[in-house]
RNA sequence: GCGGGCGUGAUGGAAUGGUAGACAUACCAGACUUAAAAUCUGUUGGGGCCUCGCCCCGUGUGGGUUCGAGUCCCACCGCCCGCACCA
């Protein structure tokens, strides 16, 4: 290997050597296991454990390095630390693969995990590699189908019927984020409604708790914790039930609006609500319309685009409040029966939907309320003023008049449960969570069905039940389901033949609980009570705001349910004390077209100052997500084979603030090296120096590396990396620039390395070393700033005048404020300004600027 | 439609209500070199007087609070994100 030399005296910074180096060095001394002990706080740091693709990005990259700077970190300032990776190794890409290239799940998904480790290795993570785990291995997964068993005993989990998305050529249930257009994404089959027994977990019943915790989350972001509150959706309303006039009971209306009951016109139902199923039976008209509904694509945006239909069923109910008064019973498209009680009353006066439905159905338009001053009835267009708005209530039965629309609301639930005309009800839009899947590659659910006792769960000792080796993928649908052998066994209660459950859980699963197993990972049981209750909770958790709202909410759930079930303590069941959600890695997009126009995408290696190596030019595309699509990917193998580690890391933290996306750019990146490689020949330098080496400028040198320790500290402190390593620019530039002692030179350099440790913890290593610091500089104590290095004798205050800087003036940093005040006046610039006059007024903020008011 | 966030040089971005543009990129100039690369040094928001130091303007737009606003408040414009037949 030859190696191209700057100068004859100077080596050059050789990153592969001194990495691969130090890597061994950190192995040898074990200095990331995390142990238990009683002298130490503990500290547990988790970034989102990875799908295993294959292959790390960028995007990886940055999440761990942000993870590691903050293990480092804790590391450095006396703490025991967690930080532990693993694999969230289920899910349909390994059936994909195995059904698109043969082999075998299993194979493909612990294939990539050992290339993808091996990728990672290199980035020099502080990771405790003897807790790695995988959620496939059953080892895990069986811990996971014991959790599954002790909360079916508590009531967490149950069965029930459920309309699902059926893809008919897959065979197997499709989330709703998996129906493109009303077609199985994978597939492109037209996706059906079926209604299948599916294991569902009781999230719901948690509503209420998991939404009024979230505002202890103090160091979760707002934007995190207001997403995860629209998404349980609470709502405040009234379940009023409607007196059928032949006399068959109620009809229960759920309204968040009852102070609009005096514009009630009609009440609508859900196709699948009891009286609509009652009524079909008799009538061809009602059966055929709400057939036509069952048909209805149940996706989202089809939903959205379905126009709202109904039919008269032809019953009538009695107006609660206004005596002979009745209203027509509907059958409505748009109402839900699995929202409030699957029945609402419609006020076309007061809300844009019912408004549609009246105009098209000739249903009467009556107002509630109209706005002070303004008493028009609705007619083209509602009236839907803020809940906070004062509007006029007309004829109210509560005796109201003139109030907001929330004192409206209020008033009208309190009469009617004083009159007993309903009850008032908290509504929660979070449904419960459906875990069951017809796939193979996932957790089989420990149950069997047996046809004397029903369903019965699988014997704790006969766990894990491990998911068969030989299965094919040459015929869609679940493996498991046509597994000869498998699927056959005998009941757990009677022991006569039965069958086991074939589905498997979501992956979601996997990930709820992972965080608690890495406490205990090797555990017989899900967790160890003495390992849970010391490194739980998880104190610094960093992730992608793409985990916003399901797999936080769902951790934030099993937690609580691994509570219940004595897996957790309760200190743990709010999981994630901090959560940081980290930005995209983007890149710029090349593009071409070929003959027909369309687009040409090329890798940012083929392209060279705007041109391909042919010499055409290419259309450069702003910023974007990398994607393989886009070609708009750069390879951290390749930055870490030309650049190092520890420039990738660098760089990844220092363009951009960690929240918010950052442009990888090859400048950027080379900068990033040409910035380490000058800090290894200062390094060099000092080395080189005679260590009786006198200067001048120590003193100087001495505070601004106090300073540096300070801005740092606090930069890593407050997830400021970017401005952190914007401040150890500064320093190395005035070290660089240093004509101070060898012994000053000498104590700069070395505190340098260890400000930069948890950023580039190789180069900081070899700069220890070279130095002769003592051990690593890994376990070295962080260092602490001298408060009174921080402060200086004199200070250099800007003066205003008006506002505007005129000047400054420099004065011992303790001169009261008297004192500043006169010298602030006797400037010449606050002379020529006041031109003889006196200022009205002078305001001095000590240390800070003195503004003189004319 | 509802909710939230953001808007600062050519670019990424700094700035507890207190000197706007730290730091980096890019560009330009200089040193070293036969030359280039690398390295080092320096300039760079706009305009003016050019007396070489000072003056005016400048953080999406318009207003307000304040001695002082990129930062706080109100309205508007633009972009981004989340949710949405939720009664």
């Amino acid at each position: 290997m030859s190696k191209i030399r700057i100068s004859s005296h100077m080596p050059t910074y050789s990153p592969s050597e001194i990495e691969a180096h130090w890597q061994k060095a950190w192995d040898e001394a074990d200095v990331f296991k995390a142990r238990r002990s009683a002298d130490k706080p503990k500290y547990y740091v988790l970034e989102m454990f990875p799908y295993p693709s294959g292959r790390i990005h960028m995007g990886h990259v940055r999440n761990y390095t942000m993870g590691d700077v903050i293990a480092r970190y804790k590391l450095a300032t006396g703490h025991n630390v967690l930080h532990p990776m693993g694999w969230d190794a289920f899910g349909m890409p390994a059936e994909n693969a195995a059904m698109a290239i043969g082999g075998h799940p299993k194979t493909w998904t612990y294939d990539n995990i050992a290339d993808m480790r091996g990728q990672m290795k290199p980035l020099g993570l502080s990771i405790d590699w003897s807790r790695e785990f995988a959620t496939c291995d059953p080892e895990y997964y069986g811990q996971q189908q014991s959790l599954f068993l002790d909360f079916l005993e508590a009531g967490l989990v149950y069965r029930k019927n459920a309309q699902v998305n059926w893809d008919p050529v897959d065979m197997t249930v499709l989330a709703n984020e998996q129906v493109i257009d009303g077609k199985g994404w994978r597939s492109g089959a037209e996706v059906e409604r079926r209604e299948l027994t599916q294991w569902f977990f009781k999230i719901s019943d948690m509503a209420g708790e998991l939404k009024s915790a979230l505002d202890g989350l103090d160091n979760w972001p707002a934007k995190v914790r207001l997403m995860q509150e629209n998404w349980i959706g609470e709502s405040r309303g009234i379940d009023i039930p409607f007196v059928r006039t032949d006399g068959a009971g109620t009809i229960r209306c759920y309204s968040t609006r009852p102070d609009t009951m005096r514009g009630a016109s009609f009440i609508a139902v859900s196709p699948d609500h009891p009286v609509a199923k009652a009524l079909e039976a008799d009538n061809p008209d009602l059966a055929a319309f709400i057939d036509e509904c069952r048909k209805m694509d149940t996706t989202e945006a089809a939903m959205e685009k379905a126009e709202k239909k109904g039919i008269d069923t032809g019953l009538r109910v009695k107006h609660p409040v206004y005596d002979g008064v009745e209203l027509p019973v509907w059958i409505g498209n748009f109402v839900l029966m699995d929202y409030g009680t699957g029945a609402v009353f419609g006020c076309p006066a007061h809300d844009q939907r019912d408004l549609d439905f009246a105009r098209k159905y000739g249903l009467p338009v009556r107002n509630a309320f109209h706005m002070p001053g303004n008493p028009v009835e609705v007619e083209a267009e509602v009236l839907v003023p803020a809940k906070t708005e004062t509007v006029v209530y007309i004829d109210h039965f509560a005796g109201i008049t003139e109030t907001t629309s929330q004192h409206g609301i209020d008033a009208t639930i309190d009469y009617f449960e004083a009159h007993e005309l309903g009850v008032g009800q908290t509504q929660y839009r979070l449904r419960d969570w459906g875990l069951s899947r017809q796939r193979y590659w996932g957790c089989p659910i420990p149950v069997v069905h047996c046809d004397d006792c029903g369903v019965v769960s699988e014997k704790k000792e006969n766990l894990p039940v491990e998911l068969p080796d030989d299965v094919t993928f040459d015929v869609p649908g679940n493996p498991l389901d046509r597994h000869p052998t498998w699927r056959d066994t005998s009941c757990p209660s009677c022991g006569k033949q039965a069958k086991r459950e074939t589905d498997t859980m979501d992956t979601f699963v996997d990930s709820s609980w992972y965080f608690a197993r890495f406490t205990a990972p090797r555990a017989d049981t899900p967790t160890i009570k003495e390992d849970a209750e010391y490194w739980m909770n998880v104190d610094q958790y960093i992730g992608g705001i793409e985990h916003a709202i399901l797999h936080l909410l769902y951790s934030r759930f099993f937690a609580r349910a691994m509570e219940i079930t004595g897996h957790l303590p309760k200190s743990a069941v709010e999981p994630f004390d901090a959560l940081f959600t980290q930005g995209m890695v983007t890149h710029e997009i090349y593009q071409t077209r070929d003959a027909k126009g369309r687009p040409v995408y090329h890798l940012p290696d083929d392209v060279t100052d705007g041109k391909l190596s042919d010499g055409t030019e290419v259309e450069i595309i702003p910023s974007a997500k990398m994607s393989k699509s886009k070609k708009n990917v750069v390879d951290p193998l390749g930055i870490i084979a030309s650049y190092g580690a520890d420039t990738a890391r660098w760089f990844v933290l220092s363009d951009s603030p960690p929240e918010r996306d950052v442009e990888w750019t090859a400048s950027g990146a080379e900068a990033a090296y040409k910035h380490l490689a000058r800090v290894w020949n200062i390094c060099d330098r000092i080395s080189a120096m005679d260590t009786d080496a006198s200067g001048t400028g120590d003193d100087d040198l001495l505070r601004a590396m106090h300073k540096t320790i300070n801005d740092v500290t606090l930069g890593v402190e407050s997830f400021g990396f970017n401005a952190a390593i914007a401040k150890l620019y500064g320093f190395t530039a005035t070290l660089q620039k240093s004509k101070a002692s060898h012994a000053a030179q000498r104590e700069a350099i070395m505190t340098l390395a260890q400000l930069m440790a948890p950023m580039t913890p190789h180069l900081a290593e070899d700069i220890w070393a070279h130095q002769g610091g003592e051990g690593l500089v890994t376990t070295a104590p962080w260092p602490v700033a001298d408060e009174k290095m921080l402060v200086s004798d004199t200070v250099t205050l800007p003066i205003q005048i008006n506002g505007k800087r005129r000047g400054e003036l420099t004065v011992a940093a303790d001169l009261d404020k008297a004192e500043v005040e006169k010298q602030a006046l006797a400037t010449q610039a606050v002379q020529k300004a006041l031109d003889g006059g006196t200022p009205k007024k002078v305001i001095v903020v000590p240390g800070r600027i003195v503004n003189v008011v004319i």
